[in-house]
DNA sequence: TGTACATCAGTGAACGCGCGTTCACTGATGTAC
DNA sequence: TGTACATCAGTGAACGCGCGTTCACTGATGTAC
C-alpha cells in the first residue's frame, strides 16, 4: 500500500518496527526517538500521536516479540509430539531461531531493562511464553522416577537459562572472542549431555 | 589519603570507579561522561587527561574487570585441587560469585559491547580468563573414556553459557519475572545434572 | 632553609549540536445531505 | 454527483537542556640551587 503524502497510513507500526531496526542495530539505549521517527520518515512529534514516549515504544516491540516468541515456541512444541523429548527439543532449537531471527525483539524483551510488569498486556504475552517451555519440561520429567525427578520450573530455567547464554555469549559479536562453534551446535550438544545427566537419554548414545 | 583541593590524586581510578558505579545502576549505554565525571567530583574537561573518551574509560572498567575475574577463577580453581571435579565446580561458583560482586565490571565486560580486541591488553586479560575455565573442563574431561568425550572447549562454553544465562535472567533485575530459585542453586543443579550426563557423577546420587 | 622556576592536573567559559516535548497549524480523508 | 463540514494525523517552529569537546588559564606540587 503506497500511501505516500501527508498522512502516512500505518505510522504506528512503522515506527515499532525503525525501533526493532535500530535496537537491533546499535542496543536498546542505543538510538533515540528522533532517530526512530527519521527512520520511519516522519516528524518527531509525530510519535505522540501513537505513544507515550520512548519506553512506551520499546514496550511495544517486546510486546510483539513475546506474542510472536510464544507463537513459535508453541509451533515448535507441537503439544508434545512426536515424543516428549523431541518436543522439548524443538523448543529449545526454536528459542535460537527466534534470536537469530528476530534480533530487535530479542533485545527489546530481555536486555533492554524494561519490566514485564510495566504493563498487563506484557505480563501476560510474557508468561503465555514461559508456558510453553514449563510444560515441555514437566511433560518431559513425567518419563523421570518421581523421586529423583526435579520440578519441572527448575528444568525449564537450567534450558531457558543455557539458550539464552548461547545467545549473548555465541550468537553475535561475542564479547568472549569468535565462537568456537555454531551456536546451534552448542545448544544441541548441550541441552543433548543435559538430559543424559536426568536419564532421560541412555548414557551410551 | 584525603588529598583534596586543586589536585586530586588519583583521579585516573577514581573516575574509573564513577563508572563502574554508573554501569552497575543504569546499565553500559545509561551513563554520560559528564556524569563519571561529575561523581568524580571533577570537571568534565579533566577525563580528558586520562582518557580519549567515553569508550576508553568503559575499555579501562572492562580491563580491570577481567584481570579481577582471571584471578578468582584462578584461585577457585586451585590447580585443580581438591579434585578435578571440586575444583571445576568451584569454577562456576565463582563466577557467580564475581557477577554478585562486581555488577559494574561484569557489565562493562560483557554487555557494553566493546570488542575484546578492542586492545592488546583487554584481549590478553579475556583469554587468561577464559584459560582458567577451558583448562577446569580439560582436567575434568581427562575422566571420561576418550572415545566420549566432548572437546574441552565445547564443555567450558557450554558451562559459561548456563553461568552467563543464570546471571543474566535469574541474578538481576529479572525480564521473566521472579527468579523461581535462587540463582545459585540453580547454577549448582544445572552443572549437576550437566556432569552427571558426561558420566563424571554416577546417575544414582 | 629559602627562593625561583618548571611541570602539569584540573578549571571554567565557550561552542555547536541533537535531544525530548509543546503548540498552534494545515491539509488529507471520510461522511452527511 | 457535488458540496460543506468534521475529524484527526502529521507539520514545523520553538523552547530549554545537557551533552562532548576545545582552549587558554591557574594554582598546587616538586625540584634545583
Amino acid at each position: 500500500m503506497p500511501k505516500r503524502g501527508y498522512h502516512h497510513g500505518n505510522l504506528r507500526q512503522a515506527l515499532v518496527d525503525a525501533a526493532l531496526e535500530l535496537i537491533a542495530e546499535r542496543g536498546p539505549m542505543g538510538f533515540t526517538l528522533s532517530e526512530a521517527a527519521k527512520l520511519a520518515g516522519v516528524t518527531p512529534a509525530a510519535v505522540y500521536r501513537h505513544f507515550d514516549g520512548r519506553e512506551a515504544l520499546i514496550a511495544e516491540a517486546a510486546l510483539q516479540g513475546y506474542a510472536i516468541f510464544a507463537d513459535l515456541m508453541e509451533f515448535a512444541y507441537d503439544d508434545g509430539r512426536p515424543t516428549a523429548l523431541a518436543a522439548f527439543e524443538a523448543t529449545g532449537r526454536a528459542y535460537l531461531a527466534f534470536a537469530r531471527k528476530y534480533p530487535g525483539h530479542y533485545v527489546a524483551m530481555f536486555e533492554s531493562g524494561i519490566p514485564v510488569n510495566a504493563s498487563a498486556d506484557l505480563a501476560r504475552a510474557a508468561e503465555r511464553s514461559r508456558g510453553v517451555l514449563e510444560r515441555a519440561a514437566m511433560e518431559l520429567a513425567r518419563h523421570i522416577p518421581p523421586e529423583k525427578r526435579p520440578p519441572a520450573a527448575m528444568v525449564s530455567a537450567h534450558v531457558w537459562a543455557l539458550s539464552h547464554g548461547v545467545v549473548e555469549l555465541f550468537a553475535r559479536g561475542a564479547p568472549g572472542g569468535r565462537a568456537p562453534y555454531p551456536p546451534e551446535d552448542l545448544l544441541e550438544t548441550g541441552v543433548g549431555i543435559y538430559l543424559r545427566g536426568l536419564g532421560l537419554i541412555p548414557p551410551d548414545t
